[in-house]
DNA sequence: AACCATCGGTTCAAATAATGAACCAACCAC
DNA sequence: GTGGTTGGTTCATTATTTGAACCGATGGTT
C-alpha cells in the first residue's frame, strides 16, 4: 500500500458517529505509526482536507472536501439525477427509496426520498455505510458484481446487524443467484429491525454494479400486494436511472418481472423464490 | 513536500472548466513525471477520490468526495449556517450574496444566494475561486489575515482579470489600511466586468479572517444610496456568521460604520475613504 | 500508407522520502 | 506527587517514490 493510500484510508475513519478524531486514537484505528499518522494528518491538514477543531487538538473534515464534492456534482450530477427518480419511486410505493453507490469495499447512501403517505416511515442518514451482506442494497450490488467482488467480502467476517442478520457465506451466495434470477434483491430486518427493503441495481457504463436504489418499509406494513408494487417499481427505476447517469444494464439481467406465488416466507424470510 | 501532498494537489487540478483531465495533461499541469501522476491516480482512484470517465481515460473526481463532504457538512454545518445568513442579505440589499472560505492560497466559494428583486443581478458559480487581489471578499481576507500572508500575496505575480484590476502591490497596500478603518471592503470591476462589489471577513476562533460574505450587484445599479445600505448590511452580517460559526471578531474591528461622505470616486473608484 | 505526434501506461536502477522506537512536555485524575 | 494519558518530535534505518526511456495504440496529415 502506497503512502497515499495509506493518508487517505486515514480519512475513512471520520464518521457521523465519530466526526472528531485525536492523533492517538487514529493511529490505533488505523494500526500505523503516531509519528506517521503526525505527518499524514499534518499534510491532509495543508492540503485542507483535514483541520484540527478549535478547542481540543483533534482532527475533523475539512472544507476542502466541499469544494471537491461540488466540483464532483457539477461534473456528475449523479445526486440530483437520482433525486428525480427517487421521488417517482417513493411516490409509486409510498415508502421511503434510497440510492446507494459503491466506494471501495462499501456503499453509502447517497440520496433519498421520503413519502408523506404514511406517519411511519423508515428514515435515512446522510452518508450512512450500509453493509453489503446484511442489506437489501448490498445484496443487489454483490449479485451484480464480478465475481471476485462477492468472494472477497464473503471471505471477511460478517457481522450480524441484528439477529436476523444473515451472517451464513453458503447462504448468502444461495441468495444472490435467486437475486440474479430476478433482478431484485430483498432484505427483512437484515440491518435495522422491523424494515423490509427491496432493491435493484443501478450499472454503470462497463455494465457492473456501481449501486442501488431501494425502497424500504416498515415490516408491519409489508403484504403481498406492496411487496409486488414495490419490486416493480423499483426495477423499473432502476433501469431508469442506470439510462439517466450513462450506464449500461446487461443483457442477461431479467428483461421482466416473472410471476412469482403470493405465498410469503415466514418472517425470516430473506430470499426470493428461487424459481428458474 | 510529501507524497501525499503531491497527490493531493492534483485534485486541485480539477474545475468546473475542466472537469476531465487526461494523465498527460494531469503532468503538465503539475510538473511532475507522468509515471508519477499515473502512480498517485492509481491510488486516488484506488480510494474513490477520482474515477476514470467512460468514454476517454481521463480522470475526474470521484464520489469519495461526496461521503466526505456529507460528513463535514454534518460535523461543521456551515453551508447551512451561511445560507441563512445570505438569504437576510440578500433580501435586505435586493442584490446578490455570498460566502467565500480561505482554502490553503485560494479563496473559493461556499455558499450564495440571489435576490428576485431585480431581473438583472450577479450571478455565482458553485466553488468558484475568487482572486485575492482582484475581489471585494479576497480584499477583506487580506486585510485581516496576518501580515505575512498580505505579503506573500503580493509577492507574487498579480494576474489582471479585467483592465480594471488593481495589480499595483503597494495600491493594494494602501486599499487594505483603508479596509481596516471601515471594516469593510471594495471592488468595482476587479474580476467580471460591470460588478461591483462589497465584502466584509468572517473571522475565525482565533479572530484571524476565515473567509468573507459579500454582496455583488451590477455596477449600472450602484448609486451612493445602495452602496451605504450594503455596506452596512454586509458588516452587520458578517459580525452575525462570525458569531454563529463560533469565530471572534477582534477587538480592533471598528465598531460600527462612521459617517461617510456622499460622494463617490470616480469609475475606477476601488478604495475607502482613508479617513481616520 | 507511411509519417508524426499524441495518448495512457510500464519498467527499473537511483534517489529520496517514509518509517517507528524512543523520547518530550503538558495535562488530568487520584 | 504519581501514573497514565495526550499531542508532538527526533533520527538512523528502511522501503518507497521517482523519472528517463520505452511500449503499443490511436488519430490526424501528407
Amino acid at each position: 500500500m502506497g503512502t497515499t493510500s495509506k493518508a487517505l484510508s486515514l480519512l475513512s475513519y471520520f464518521s457521523r458517529a465519530q466526526p472528531l478524531i485525536g492523533l492517538s486514537d487514529m493511529a490505533r484505528l488505523s494500526g500505523l505509526n503516531k509519528a506517521t499518522v503526525h505527518r499524514l494528518m499534518g499534510e491532509l491538514a495543508q492540503a485542507g482536507f483535514v483541520e484540527q477543531a478549535g478547542s481540543g487538538r483533534e482532527y475533523r473534515l475539512g472544507p476542502a472536501v466541499m469544494r471537491l464534492a461540488a466540483l464532483r456534482e457539477h461534473a456528475v450530477p449523479m445526486r440530483d439525477v437520482a433525486a428525480a427518480v427517487l421521488r417517482d419511486l417513493s411516490d409509486a410505493t409510498g415508502e421511503t427509496a434510497h440510492f446507494s453507490l459503491m466506494q471501495g469495499q462499501t456503499l453509502s447512501t447517497v440520496a433519498y426520498a421520503y413519502s408523506p403517505l404514511h406517519g411511519t416511515r423508515v428514515t435515512m442518514e446522510d452518508a450512512e455505510v450500509l453493509m453489503l451482506h446484511a442489506t437489501g442494497s448490498g445484496l443487489a450490488v454483490l449479485a451484480y458484481s464480478p465475481p471476485g467482488m462477492a468472494d472477497r467480502v464473503l471471505a471477511g467476517p460478517l457481522a450480524a446487524r441484528t439477529d436476523q442478520t444473515i451472517t451464513d457465506a453458503a447462504r448468502i451466495r444461495a441468495i444472490l443467484d435467486e437475486i440474479r434470477a430476478v433482478g431484485v434483491a430483498e432484505s427483512v430486518s437484515g440491518f435495522e429491525e422491523d424494515v423490509h427493503s427491496h432493491a435493484a441495481p443501478v450499472f454503470n457504463a462497463e455494465g457492473v454494479a456501481m449501486g442501488a436504489i431501494a425502497v424500504a418499509a416498515p415490516t408491519a406494513r409489508m403484504d403481498a400486494q406492496l411487496a409486488a408494487r414495490i419490486r416493480a417499481a423499483v426495477r423499473t427505476q432502476a433501469l431508469r436511472l442506470t439510462a439517466m447517469l450513462g450506464g449500461l444494464t446487461p443483457p442477461d439481467y431479467p428483461k421482466d418481472e416473472r410471476p412469482r406465488d403470493a405465498a410469503q416466507d415466514d418472517s425470516r424470510a430473506v430470499s426470493l423464490p428461487a424459481k428458474g
